[in-house]
DNA sequence: TGAATTTATATCGCGCACGATACAAATGTT
DNA sequence: AACATTTGTATCGTGCGCGATATAAATTCA
């Protein structure tokens, strides 16, 4: 068998299975408030900056409008947020938050510290996590351009 | 707005489009052979230990039964493996590699070095990398535990 | 101006992930 | 032996991701 091929030297099965544990720790925090990962990532894109297209969005979280789309339906549907029907350009979708949805920014303020003191638990220190972001991001960066 | 809910200070966001991402990465090189990621780790599985139990797959890819087994389905539709039903244990599934599972080996096994040369382009080199590897490894640890 | 092209978003279909539930086989217990 | 519990797998429903396609509005260009 090819050493390469041991899941053990895998990066990306790392990353694969980091990214949905993280998420799988998020849940208990977000379901009681009606949010999923995805959702919640929507709305710091929108706390930012309230009044987003949905094309700035999509390309800030770099998903594409397909996967956009029906998930700021649904948090359409639950109140969070309105999309407004193009006012300038006919074709564009502006995404605007309503006050519930600027006021979940509230209860979620306390999540991140939640999770990561859940990850200094077992040895992942604020250095740590400072050199992993840039090495990911170096990685994002690389794949992003093509 | 509060600094722990801007994006660019979460690793979790990270950690899921870096995953996203060379997961896409790898698309354009297992379209090719019908395998998606997900199908592509299951195989690893299985190269490394043929007939393995449906637990075995799944507690190895740190993954639930309800997802493995449809999978599985599409694998054995495809022709890669073969489910066996109970011998010792009437409630186990045995799954095993056919010829052709076994073959595809042959055909992937310069996937690796394909995705780490695309990688090593910008600037992720083999300590980067081995370092990486150990960080996200001790948040896997952590979250597995919980 | 009219036709071709581009752009912004939406729709469709499929394959994961995953919580919840079901179910039958095995095991434990009285 | 009869019943309860545990275990291994499967099924169901929902929400992403994403390739492919559609569509309508804007832009370019002949």
């Amino acid at each position: 068998m090819y050493d390469q091929l041991k899941l053990d030297n895998q990066i990306c099965f790392r990353l694969y299975t980091a990214s949905r544990l993280i998420t799988q720790a998020y849940r208990p925090l977000l379901e009681p408030l009606g949010l999923t990962y995805p959702q919640y990532l929507v709305l710091m894109v929108l706390w930012e900056k309230d009044n987003q297209l949905v094309n700035d969005i999509a390309r800030r979280l770099l998903l594409d409008t397909n996967t956009i789309t029906p998930l700021l339906k649904r948090m359409e549907t639950q109140g969070l947020l309105v999309r407004t029907h193009g006012i300038v350009d006919g074709r564009q979708t502006l995404v605007s938050l309503t006050r519930k949805g600027h006021r979940l920014q509230e209860q979620v303020k306390n999540i991140p510290s939640c999770l990561s003191s859940q990850l200094a638990a077992n040895g992942l220190c604020a250095d740590d996590a400072t050199t992993l972001a840039s090495t990911i991001d170096r990685i994002i960066n690389t794949l992003k351009k093509q």
